[in-house]
DNA sequence: GAAGATCGTTGATCAAAATCAGAAATGAGG
DNA sequence: CCTCATTTCTGATTTTGATCAACGATCTTC
């Protein structure tokens, strides 16, 4: 009896209508109909573990994912092992959108920590989006928010430095943890330098470094994964002759 | 008399439906009736001029815009002056989709020649989606292979040498070229040494003298503007340890 | 066709970050 | 608790490509 109570609990709030990214995730705009019949195609598996793969490059496309908590990365393996990262995705954000086109999926996408990940078929999504006008609309708004983000990073990584770089990665992730209702200036990362570096185009030794040397300008206070941020403005600063507004950097 | 005859012949060709890029473009994948709803909420101005604005950063976004003919650039710009090229943009090709989520274009889109140009109103374009199953796919794909090739040149810049990037860049251009029916080996450069640099993330310099170091190496043919490709196989194999894979090198 | 502007090439020098190498810190597993 | 593996940090050296500088070629405009 308290147990089915319990489950009953649990079913109510994994849905989309209790979701507190709801604010930021697809259903965004919809009416709480529509956020329903969302609800009804969205399937929610176990958690991935630090490692899981949620697919790998080459892999049929099926359904996009929403990253619900936890980290995932997305990133391309070379034919020498080594791999270039795409992409850090924090709760809300979307992966899988680059499969659509050529019906497999380009990167791999790997959980950098426990994940509870919600998955969307992606044909069943259609059949939706072709009746919800909103859904629609929500939908290019998230690929065009893709594009404009992509176009963020490449501009960063087209002619910065490595400082302007690192700066630009750290605000980024403050920003973005923040309008998620985490602390702007204080958080555990939850990749390795290795992987920072593979994503801002720098050697592992570069961004360990530099973390180094903003710990001695009391920009920030480093403990292996542990950040916290002391001075933002002077990391805003690093960035000012930089085209890359900074609502832009994976913003909200 | 006979220039009426004239108008209606022009009238007829410019349409979607005898257009030689439906095979890339919008229309791919329709039925005849539909082509003709979209080709009904296209409008085709005036030809730009080399040098001539298609929108500008912050403009407000009203419109994707498909080249026609021609080539045109986009860029951001910076504070100092400088401005960073994101793409540029060959005959079927859409420009403006990264301006979908905050309804201003991020970018700016300039013609480097003479160029024709499609323009489609979003607000209309998505109406029509809406009720065209077909073109709600269309768009999904083409929003998704903007994504997938921002991800390509994401890692090209993250990890390459200049003469990887060149390379990449140069085969990416024979590819798209030739798809469109031109010359896979031998073509005009639209754009100048600065804006390959910029697009590439290197300086200007780098980019003329890797000109000539593929020159040297018989790879390639170079005065100025024109270039030939002397071995293919060469410059892929520069590419061979890459992570890109050509076929998404903004192909076709 | 002369003057000026722009663009491309080439050389010399410099600097930022990569690479190489090794030590220290942390974590995992028995 | 000890061992082994991974990650991080730091130092030394090298390299790639940027920067500075000058010149030749091409195009434009009057």
């Amino acid at each position: 009896m308290a147990q089915n109570k319990v489950i009953t609990l649990d079913k109510i709030k994994i849905a989309c209508q209790n979701c507190g990214l709801s604010n930021i995730c697809l259903p965004l705009g919809l009416d709480s109909d529509d956020v329903e019949r969302l609800d009804s195609i969205v399937q929610r598996n176990r958690p991935l573990r630090r490692g899981n793969y949620l697919f790998q490059t080459g892999d049929t496309f099926k359904s996009v994912y929403v990253v619900k908590t936890g980290t995932v990365k997305t990133y391309t393996q070379c034919p020498d092992g080594s791999e270039q990262v795409i992409g850090f995705h924090l709760p809300g954000e979307v992966i899988g959108l680059d499969g659509i086109e050529l019906r497999k999926y380009i990167c791999s996408a790997k959980a950098l920590e426990t994940s509870a990940i919600c998955e969307i078929p992606f044909g069943q999504l259609e059949e939706l989006t072709a009746t919800i006008p909103n859904l629609q609309h929500q939908m290019f708004r998230l690929l065009s928010r893709e594009i404009s983000n992509d176009t963020s990073l490449m501009t960063l990584l087209g002619k910065s430095t490595a400082e302007e770089r690192l700066a630009a990665f750290l605000l980024s992730l403050s920003i973005r943890l923040h309008s998620r209702g985490f602390s702007a200036t204080e958080f555990n990362l939850s990749m390795s330098r290795q992987e920072i570096g593979s994503y801002l185009g720098l050697a592992l030794e570069t961004v360990s470094r530099l973390f180094t040397h903003f710990q001695e300008e009391k920009i920030l206070k480093v403990n292996r994964k542990y950040v916290e941020i002391l001075d933002l403005e002077k990391l805003y600063n690093l960035l000012s002759q930089q085209t890359v507004c900074l609502e832009k950097l994976r913003a909200p």
